[in-house]
DNA sequence: ATGTCAATAAATATCGATATTTTGGTGAGG
DNA sequence: CCTCACCAAAATATCGATATTTATTGACAT
């Protein structure tokens, strides 16, 4: 089996691609939470062998998307209120840290690679949504890319995906009345090119804890 | 193949023996920092199948102790001053908020199981080292365990676990001259028992602080 | 000498089959 | 009518073998 990426050169093992798969299939709620995950029935939706699909499932237990219970196989992590509150209090107690130590530690590479990756998100907005996920993501995980300790980014980027599943459970609600998203990420921009880190944490966590009240809303348990 | 644990009654699976194996040997420095690690000599050493290793590799990578490489196998974490002293500033900052979080929602049964784990300690004290290095993260994590964010929790744990390996790096300080940790233990306990979270948390960070000095100065890299 | 390339050796990734374990249901006994 | 032990059926865990991929070596041309 030859697989070939976008540039049409390069191979991927059968474990990555399963791995790519699953995740965004939780991530987006084609797994519900909390579902039985059974080898054989990957397996066929995949259509790959058992033992990718296994160690798929085991590289997704280090994202905390999957759990594994001893001898009785994988399901989704579950998802209810408690697990979003505590994602986004972390988040914002992690993400604050790390974006003042980013800021402390400015440079102008940095700095660049900031505005570059606000360039991309805002070009990426007419298109379609994954695409815009992924500028998204990748501008937010630039304003903590300088903090100089590789274990808080990895962390901060862990909970950034876990909440992702929670915007998709709640899903319509992608559009925010009243609330001017792009304008948001600007001020964000801004205060972090400005070097002025307490108004940039004080812009980034007013922009998680906004998002979370408008997903609480749309949440049962 | 029948596994029979401590009490004679449960089985174990393969995969989980060969982890908690492994983990060990990463943990004393059995097996080095960043060394390749081979599927095929594992399989030797533990005398189980390769997938039992694989999987327990691939579980292994979640807590960050051995890297996996695409298609080039595994090896153990690399071990520098640098991610020394990164895991020691992230400790702080995540064990001071898990500290204050249990300190503020303190019950009667997160501070009796504390005197439990901390008396518990302190028997094993005159015990081999292995039994005591339990007991020790046993009480250390028992301080954090009312702090109502499980996924803190683990993040400590995780922290925890990666320091260990520096201990046994700097092996044979393990005795600290012109200190005693039994003090700081017990100082930790009583300002946690009287609720005390600024006192607490000040003799939490700096008996952590104190060993990394102390382990600081035997590193060369 | 030195760098490139092909052939070989080693190691990893994957498959298919088998052995264990768990689950759910059924009937005997209380 | 409920409880518990037992028996399929389903699912997971594990093994052994094979296909791919990466690393190494040595010959050959420059």
């Amino acid at each position: 089996m030859n697989m070939i990426d976008d540039t049409g050169v390069k191979e991927t093992s059968a474990t990555r691609t399963a791995y790519v798969s699953l995740r965004e299939m939780i991530l987006t709620g084609a797994l519900p939470a909390g579902q039985k995950l059974k080898i054989e029935q990957l397996r066929g939706l995949l259509n790959t062998g058992a033992s990718p699909v296994r160690e798929a499932l085991s590289l997704l237990t280090s994202d905390m998307l999957v759990e594994r219970i001893d001898q009785r196989g994988f399901r989704a992590a579950p998802a209810n209120k408690a697990n979003f509150e505590e994602i986004l209090a972390l988040r914002c107690t992690l993400e604050d840290l790390a974006l003042r130590q980013s800021i402390a530690n400015a440079d102008a590479d940095w700095e660049e690679r900031l505005v570059l990756t606000h360039h991309h998100m805002k070009k990426a907005a007419q298109q379609e949504a994954a695409i815009f996920e992924e500028a998204h993501k990748t501008f937010h995980m630039a304003l903590l890319a300088n903090s100089g300790s590789p274990m808080l980014e990895k962390f901060c980027a862990q909970l950034y995906d876990l909440n992702i599943r929670y915007r998709y459970l709640a899903a319509k609600s992608s559009i925010y009345p009243g609330r001017d998203v792009p304008a948001e990420h600007e001020e964000i921009l801004d205060a972090a090119v400005k070097r002025d880190a307490d108004r940039a944490s004080a812009k980034l966590l007013s922009h998680y804890r906004l998002t979370g009240e408008y997903l609480s809303r749309d949440m049962q348990n």
